[in-house]
RNA sequence: GGCCCCAUCGUCUAGCCUGGUCUAGGACACCACGCUUUCAAUGUGGGAACAUGGGUUCAAAUCCCAUUGGGGCCA
């Protein structure tokens, strides 16, 4: 068994182009078959290299690795020409010099009419004198393939038996010239020339397939099974795109999210293993995927799963892998692991490290005096609270400034409030400057005495 | 417009193929309570769905048809 992922480096890669990518990588790796990569950039104005570097070190990044590959398709134009040229030996395509004017007003008029809009083979049966006239010449003209009247129905390994009238379809084209195929032409050659048994993607394709067969039919080809997978869609249910927020996965890697979680939610959906276990890894899917299980009907890309499943696996990690991976979004500190810790359950993407923890990188913190407020607080029990704070920290000397006497101590003092909030809400804002925040206690203690001191006098003076 | 695909909680889905075990299960989100100095994390509990209408059948979420709705392709 063999699959590919074959994307056109014409933008960044999508986030929904990885789910057909990783479906196709599980179902080989399931089937302990081979999987490759083709970059379909035969449009040479909109293929870039960036963008296939965008495809290569995102499937690398979340370690969707490839067998073999990746083949460009521009670098194998010799191989479609000699087909192409075999097609139109046989007569079983055709040049027509139609403009595309002709043909669009062509086109409105069957809609008009309710008829499917399709090519009404003008340039079907041209004299040889006139095609060779007219290439001479250099008239614009495309390749056309001559579509027999038939059924063509194939079996989809998702959605069971499908079936299409090929008269709806028409002589399509399959090139501009001998030199520049169209994608379902490059596509058929490829595929049967790389030996894919499976072309799995997405259901958008479906309408393409009858197109494909029946090249492989004039080409007499072998023909692989199909299997179409559901689309991603945006929580209006319309097709993802770029204003619904982030699209490329490499975007989803900048704002913190784990390769781990991006996998575990785009697995799951449109699949799922029929059993409750939510959890899985890239490994773990690799045994467990089955085309079986894929739905049919489109998702919708919940970001507020992602997040959820993205802080389980920060969760997960140890406070030292989590420290390597969050190198770009947090600076280096003395108890970088200190603080991660204290932060490790409150985050659910990496980019929100900065934020909540700056307090830690500062001398100075600012916030409103208001916030130092333990709900019904007068002005002055709170200016006692605060000069009774410094006095009891003041009293722990730097030797014994640890957690653990920090804690005892203040825990201990808080008893005599009415509600241990009067003394420990002030101590955390005053620490924090943030009105949520991890405890005062971790909090000073990584602070250092100086720092905590300081900033309680500076609370005392706002 | 024509053709094709699809339809279970707000969302992802189990169940559908092989009707009865479904007073429809799980997860995210939401709400409440517990823990707690705040926010998280965590524990317990709660509300929440078979699109509609016909059929087939003793029995339909499950099979068939239609309608409605959504999506895709054709330029």
């Amino acid at each position: 068994m063999k699959t590919r992922f074959a994307p056109s480096p014409t933008g960044n890669l999508h986030i929904g182009s990885v789910r057909t990518a990783l479906f196709n990588y599980l179902f080989a790796k399931s089937n302990k078959g081979k999987f490759i990569l083709r970059i379909e950039d035969t449009d040479r104005e909109r293929s870039k290299p960036i963008y296939e570097k965008d495809i290569i070190d995102s499937l690398k990044w979340l370690g969707i690795e490839w067998d073999k590959g990746p083949f460009n398709q521009s670098e194998r134009t010799d191989i479609y020409e000699k087909h192409l040229k075999k097609l139109l030996d046989e007569k079983k395509a055709y040049y027509c010099f139609c403009s595309s004017l002709e043909l669009e007003a062509k086109r409105q008029d069957q809609m008009a009419r309710g008829e499917a809009p399709k090519y009404d083979g003008k340039c079907s049966n041209l004299p040889r004198e006139d095609i060779e006239k007219n290439l001479s010449e250099g008239k614009s003209c495309v390749i056309r393939l001559r579509v027999p009247k038939v059924k063509i129905a194939f079996n989809d390994l998702i959605r069971g038996k499908i079936e299409m009238d090929s008269s709806l379809i028409g002589d399509f084209v399959v090139a501009k010239d001998l030199k520049t195929p169209l994608f379902h032409f490059a596509v058929v050659i490829d595929d049967e020339l790389m030996d894919i048994t499976h072309v799995i993607r997405g259901e958008d394709h479906i309408s393409n397939t009858p197109k494909q067969i029946l090249l492989q039919e004039a080409l007499s080809f072998k023909k692989p099974s199909y299997a179409h997978i559901p689309l991603i869609l945006a929580p209006d249910r319309s097709k993802l795109s770029k204003r619904h927020g982030a699209t490329s996965v490499l975007e989803y890697r900048t704002m913190g999210y784990l390769p781990e979680a991006i996998i575990n939610f785009l697995a799951f959906l449109g699949w799922n293993p029929g059993t409750e276990k939510e959890i899985f890894s890239l490994k773990e899917l690799e045994k467990d995927f089955s085309l079986d299980k894929v739905q049919k009907a489109g998702a919708i890309f919940n970001q507020q799963r992602l997040d959820f499943l993205n802080g389980f696996y920060i969760r997960q990690l140890s406070v030292k892998e989590l420290a390597k991976r969050c190198k770009e979004y947090i600076g280096d500190h003395p108890d970088l692991e200190g603080i991660l810790s204290l932060y490790q359950s409150r985050i659910k993407r990496l980019d929100e490290l900065a934020q909540e923890t700056d307090f830690f990188y500062k001398d100075d913190i600012s916030y409103q005096k208001e916030l130092l407020r333990w709900k019904e607080m007068t002005d002055s029990d709170l200016a006692s609270t605060l000069e009774k704070l410094e006095t009891i920290l003041t009293g722990i000397p730097e030797k014994n400034w640890n957690l653990k006497n920090i804690q005892n101590i203040l825990l201990l003092e808080a008893e005599r409030f009415n509600n241990r909030g009067e003394l420990l809400w002030p101590f955390r804002v005053a620490m924090t400057g943030k009105k949520h925040s991890a405890g005062p206690f971790e909090v000073s203690a990584i602070l250092g005495r100086e720092k905590t001191l300081k900033r309680v006098k500076a609370a005392r003076l706002l």
